[in-house]
DNA sequence: ATGAAAGCGCTAACAG
DNA sequence: CTGTTAGCGCTTTCAT
């Protein structure tokens, strides 16, 4: 900068004035062109970071995401990424593993790189760092989960009503018999699908107890095969399964080909997010559809009328979610038994393959 | 840190010196105690920027990629942050679209940032972005893509002979008919799987002319839909086709359905990559694996490398690939005609849900 | 072994 | 309208 200055025959705050859009119009036009010349000619252009050490303002905001590998979330980020750029805004994004202690360091990382704020995706109903985020006055914009309590800055869909209108769709099909796969509990989306599944149950006269409810203790394939294996294992095996995620539901589609079921002949299944790739999975999943990107821009929006303005009450936005009938879902079997006690079974595509079980 | 170095009774200086592993030692003991007993009560850590402004450090590396809706990226990335994160570093990831306006925007947000080196992954062969930032004496490593000439540290996979495995098995299972769809020819990824192909075809004594190979002009399912029309169309369509990648894979998944036409049983169809869930297509792809993980892991420990010693000679590090077989190659038909006129099909899972098609 | 002082690249009052 | 000054949070000679 001192450089261009010299070049331009001024002083270093002038430069810093005319290289500022802010404050750009305090100089004078001829000046200001000759200061412009010389800065392209040298190929100069502002530091950001340097410029923030003294604003506390960069431009660029931290995206906290929990599993890069759910594909779930690109989408998400992508969105968020779109409304940022047109904002003159760049995203950063860190993923955390799930890991508190990942997530702290990475939140720091990028606190110390004086982020203008934050989108969270990896939000726990009780979240000390998120809290703490919130607490020093950041500027935090939760996306997908929130937390418990309200008063921040989310937006989220409706994840009750999403639970509802999978059982709807499963009992209108003749379902009587409908389990759920949970999500880890510590999660809004985990704890309120849960709800509404339990609710929309009790709403359509049919029997939820204990037996109907497995947990799959993260949001993941292996977590859902797990699960739907000890729902399968109970008394009176469901014929309908209601998932907390795709991932979930992915899973529960292993653990019926395992133990020698077809979905949808014998198992229907209902997935939630659909995420990338739900249309092309062994059956294409039928599931709740949450509009990825837009969710993303949203946030991305929240997110800079709270930088902009400090003093903006934090809103929650939430979605209505939309079921998508894709062919993972079906009539119940007539006659509800289990398959022939040989396990081979006819039809069922065994996962021969060598590849990882991803 | 003033606030710390008053409270532990000591200049600033000190302060700096007892935080920095480096100088660490140049202070006495007992007042290193004094000084980091303060920080940690005060719950103070040192600002890896501010810090930066003054050494040209700041333990950040940023990571470019083209597409993050692309499965195959997030577990890089995740090999990337895993070495990163214990040698003390942060990865900060910006995709770039494939567009490179935003990649020399991303580029250059970064550098201002200080990054002290990228892992790229957006390479084309003729790479203005990348050539000069390489040409400016960054620390640069390019993983699974790589630029014409070499003389850069990249970590890839052996394109060619994964092309040859993917042709050798086709071949193996009887096909004389394999078509290609070729990823664009702008990047080494696409035009050294096609290469590896028509060298593969030759050797194989197999026939090899123009119409055996289709583009797609994006590694997208929809690019991949379009060039197996193509291939489908021509006079004598292959009974297998070997695709550049795991997305121009499903797209020829989705022609072929539309045309009526099973897999394996009329084409059988090999991808690369092995993408997460590419065995829960359907059918479950073959496909060229490539171990994600580590070629992340390993591009992150040559930038490393490259950083401590700016001499560092560069190195390409090529992986070999291994077939994956699942179930969407077989022999091929016995009666290679195509299937009854009557567009209808028996079989044919029509994608009948309403969801969009990814 | 530690304090002092200068400076990394920039911005923000404050003068003039 | 533009120059001056101080300082953002840290590191690093240079003294002592």
């Amino acid at each position: 900068m001192r450089d261009v200055a010299r070049t331009a025959g001024v002083h270093p705050g002038t430069v810093s004035r005319v290289l500022n859009p802010r404050t750009r119009e305090l100089v004078n036009p001829v000046t200001a062109g000759r200061v412009e010349q010389a800065a392209r000619e040298m190929g100069y252009s502002l530091n950001p970071i340097a410029r923030g050490l003294k604003t506390r303002r960069t431009f660029t905001v931290g995206v906290l995401i929990p599993d890069l590998e759910n594909p779930l979330f690109p989408p998400i980020i992508r969105g968020i990424e779109r409304v940022l750029d047109s904002a003159g805004y760049t995203a950063l994004v860190a993923s955390t593993d799930g890991e508190p202690a990942q997530e702290r360091q990475r939140l720091e990382a990028l606190i110390a790189r004086q982020v203008d704020g934050f989108v969270i995706a990896t939000a726990e109903r009780r979240h000390p760092v998120v809290a703490d985020a919130i607490a020093s006055d950041l500027a935090v914009v939760l996306v997908n989960r929130t937390i418990d309590g309200g008063g921040v800055f989310a937006v989220v869909p409706d994840d009750r009503r999403g639970s509802a209108t999978a059982v709807a769709h499963l009992a209108g099909l003749g379902h009587t018999r409908i389990g759920h796969i949970a999500g880890p509990q510590s999660t809004t989306t985990g704890l309120l699908r849960h709800r509404g599944f339990v609710e929309a149950m009790g709403d359509a006269g049919l029997a939820v107890g204990p037996e109907q409810i497995a947990h799959g203790e993260t949001f993941t394939i292996a977590g859902g095969a797990r699960a739907a294996r000890t729902l399968l294992a109970s008394a009176e095996p469901p014929t309908g399964i209601v998932a907390a995620n795709d991932l979930l539901a992915l899973g529960a589609y292993t653990a019926l080909a395992d133990a020698g079921l077809d979905c949808p002949a014998d198992v229907s299944v209902v997935g939630f997010n659909d995420m990338p790739f739900a249309d092309r999975f062994d059956p294409p999943l039928t599931t709740i559809h949450i509009p990825h990107g837009h969710i993303g821009a949203r946030a991305a929006e929240l997110l800079l009328e709270r930088i902009e303005d400090p003093e903006a009450t934090p809103q929650t936005l939430m979605f209505e979610p939309t079921l998508i009938v894709r062919e993972s879902t079906a009539a119940p079997p007539r006659k509800p038994r289990r398959s022939p006690p040989g396990s081979g079974g006819t039809a069922a595509r065994g996962s021969r393959g060598a590849g990882p079980t991803r």
